[in-house]
DNA sequence: GACAGGGTGCTACAAATGTCGCATATTGAT
DNA sequence: ATCAATATGCGACATTTGTAGCACCCTGTC
């Protein structure tokens, strides 16, 4: 690995992916794409702080506006950030976040089908 | 429901997972319980702190140590932190943390089944 | 009943986070 | 060229978190 996956609060984190959704973009955008958005302000401020921990970096402006791209690979930091969950409510076990999963309306049978897929190739490989 | 539940930190939620392991424990208790552990006095603090919220309350005495129980119920929290993180990483969506958790090691086929057998039930449920 | 050990109750901080306002610099349009 | 609209760059805070030290009080013990 390059560089230790940099340590993000939740909101940072949040701004963080939307990046991932689109590749790259601008402060405004992202700003745009948050459910319950702050001031223009604060969006700017997280980007400035996801700079300064090497999370992001400039790509270069667009009309006025400077755009963003995230320099942490999305893969790697949603299963650090998904064991950082498991660590804190479970004392690091996917059992029982599995379990709740079933009970919430989140899951549907085909992510399940899905899961089964997977699970099934990992098998195999090892 | 009672009181919306409370906000709670990081590592305050990593405390309040302990006390529902034991049902009910003492400041000491859970500090020994934790896996890389501050000093005693900061464990201290966040009992203090998580009673301030509403999450935790004195149950009695046990010899000299006060012995806290949580208020909220375990089940309620854990779903609104899950639902939390899926809000933050993806949008609110369930399926690609699903996804990233098979590829992880943390899942089993055991996991699966389980998994299977609760689907199942809340299918007929609704 | 006097002591020792350990916990509780404060008090204090430093750093991390969330939130903005505003002066200046840019860019696109007239 | 001038203007209006908008971003950026800074600077400022108020809170929230994480972390600890220490005086004082209980409890159990000798």
């Amino acid at each position: 690995m390059s560089q230790p996956l940099p340590d993000l609060s939740r909101f940072e984190l949040q701004c963080l992916s939307k990046l991932w959704e689109r590749g790259q973009a601008s402060v405004r955008d992202v700003h745009g794409d948050l459910q319950d958005p702050p001031s223009y302000s604060t969006v700017r401020k997280i980007f400035e702080r996801l700079e300064e921990k090497g999370a992001v970096e400039r790509v270069g402006q667009e009309g006025k506006a400077l755009v963003f791209r995230s320099l942490v690979p999305a893969g790697a930091m949603i299963q650090k950030e998904i064991q950082r969950f498991l660590d804190t409510m479970f004392s690091g076990a996917a059992t029982p976040l599995v379990s709740h999963l079933a009970q919430m309306e989140a899951v549907s049978l085909e992510d399940l089908k899905a899961l089964e897929k997977l699970l099934g190739t990992k098998e195999q490989d090892s």
